[in-house]
DNA sequence: CTGAAAGCGCTAACAA
DNA sequence: TTGTTAGCGCTTTCAG
């Protein structure tokens, strides 16, 4: 099952394999009714053009490296079926790799993005430094880089962000309103960058109502419901009084949560529970969880025209594209 | 910033290209020592093959083609995590796409691997029979193709499923054992392979237990967090007596427990509830739900190797592979 | 406006 | 054991 090709077309119609191609390629330099009869021919023939051969001659592989942390949430999954939409209409195919949190994975992944001769990667990074050496050479040899969501502030490339210090702020204003006074920001680990962001919008939230910021009421863990679950646990070890709690990630949160009743704590009567991320989990756990919503596939659509826009454009841009969450008022505060 | 190519290579060395080539892929007619020579220097000057060109001359393109009905939950991507390090292990690349459980956009997703010239698809079919057409055509037209999870049982490619007829039998045994009479199945659509075979494992189990079948107990719903729900909710409306329910994924069990505990019927006191996959969903949720864990990993890995058998020895088999599941009783049940 | 020819980087006959 | 050569399917100068 040969399939036809561009030689085949060109002896079908007499013509030369250049006309053919530039017919196929609407190239200006052809008369319109050769160029008619070519693409007639094509359909005819069923001809498809070759990518493989075409990647060659052009250098170029048409497909786009995403390298995600984690897909156990649908979160990566709503960003990439963006990416892939966007991707697969203008002619560009999507690998997708996790790094499963592991930096040295992302970075193994990034060196097969290379062999596999991606035109550009799409990344959300694990830790905001530890690979930024090699995007900087990737840059350099020519493989733009779009960040999305994990970002690493000091790379110069686009990036597709929310609002991490406007959604943090509003939903701890909205555990205050509701009467929360001692609200546990449950961190990620300090080399993702949007810990300290939206640190800084639950820190303002309290300012500005006159809560006192402690210290105590910060607790460093792992983005699983398992780190979750075990900062909830270290609170109540140590005696720690807490009305609320704001999770970096909704996962953290229902982590969280769930540990919390099973010790007999009641959400939100007890203690109010908020989280970061707004996918579907949020709305499937009991009770349903208050959360901060990104808009997910938008974020992905962004960044892939933002990888495309460089690749067909060659256009170098440091552009930051920053979304605004929408605040998710559910069962788990009120 | 140009990569170093077997030409580079072969003048630097002074030797052909087709030497060159020839030590890079251990042919045997090759001197050891030239051998040697040729992949010292190749580490030297960073030489990496150039896949594109490869992949035109050999007629491959080292990519494979994966299509999952969704991404939602953490099914297909720990299936995905099993192919991907198979698949990157043996140096070919993956693709996935989604078909959102439409058989036009699988239709869609099959079209496109194609036109992308991956060496093989690995699917699960979000409908057993829609695009059958297609598959038996890419198969003819050596495009190798193995399925997992939801298959078409008429097609006569490799497969990798689970015991779906003993996970579903031992899961319900346990709700009879359990006290329970009225136990419901919520199905999954007819046109979804396993749907009909877990339904014979629920029939038989109360065939065993000397309960009857009551087809009212059935009740053919979407695969969602919705379609558990509303199945739920048309149970209740029709006030029909029921003590347990048995759904044909995690997903659809969760919507339904969720749905019920809105309308103030305990789980599992009033109703038990089980369902079916095994993903981290279940032990997020509250109660834990109680499932048929199947070693989703696993069949990622072994459908990654059929895949790669066929396209490496060129070997057409038609090896259904099947996993043992596993019961996992949480406090959905008791 | 069209054709001839070269070449992207690699492999594999065929020769030597 | 090594080199020469052709060619995978396509694009793109350069001539005509």
């Amino acid at each position: 099952m040969k399939s036809v090709t561009l030689k085949d077309l060109s002896k079908y119609l007499l013509l030369s394999t250049s006309t053919v191609s530039r017919a196929l390629s609407g190239d200006k330099n052809i008369r319109k009714e050769t160029r008619d009869v070519v693409l007639d021919a094509a359909q005819k023939l069923g001809y498809k053009p070759n990518l493989i051969a075409k990647n060659l001659k052009l250098g170029r592989s048409f497909s786009i490296g995403v390298i995600v942390p984690e897909m156990v949430t649908p979160f990566a999954a709503k960003v990439i079926e963006g990416i892939q939409q966007t991707a697969v209409l203008k002619g560009y195919r999507v690998m997708v790799a996790q790094s499963s949190e592991d930096p040295e994975i992302e970075r193994k992944s990034l060196l097969m993005m290379k062999e596999f001769h991606v035109d550009g990667i799409i990344m959300s990074m694990c830790h905001k430094t530890h690979n930024i050496d090699l995007c900087v050479e990737f840059q350099e040899s020519g493989i733009p880089i779009v960040l999305y969501d994990r970002i690493a502030p000091s790379l110069k490339v686009p990036k597709v962000i929310v609002n991490d210090y406007e959604g943090a702020k509003a939903i701890v204003e909205h555990l205050i309103k509701s009467g929360r006074k001692n609200i546990v920001y449950l961190q990620a680990p300090d080399y993702i960058y949007n810990a300290t962001e939206r640190l800084r919008g639950y820190q303002d939230a309290l300012y500005q109502f006159d809560l006192k910021f402690d210290s105590k009421l910060l607790v460093k863990t792992k983005l699983t419901f398992d780190g979750g679950m075990k900062a909830a646990k270290k609170l109540l070890k140590r005696n720690i009084e807490f009305d609320a709690i704001f999770a970096f990630t909704d996962t953290m949160a229902i982590g969280a949560m769930n540990y919390l009743r099973e010790q007999d704590i009641s959400v939100p009567k007890d203690v109010a529970i908020a989280g970061f991320s707004g996918t579907e989990l949020s709305t499937i756990v009991y009770p349903k969880l208050t959360t901060v919503e990104q808009p997910l596939h938008d974020m992905g659509v962004e960044a892939a025209n933002l990888i495309i826009q460089q690749l067909e454009k060659n256009l170098k841009t440091e552009k930051i594209v920053v979304f605004d969450t929408k605040l998710k008022i559910r069962d788990s505060t009120c």
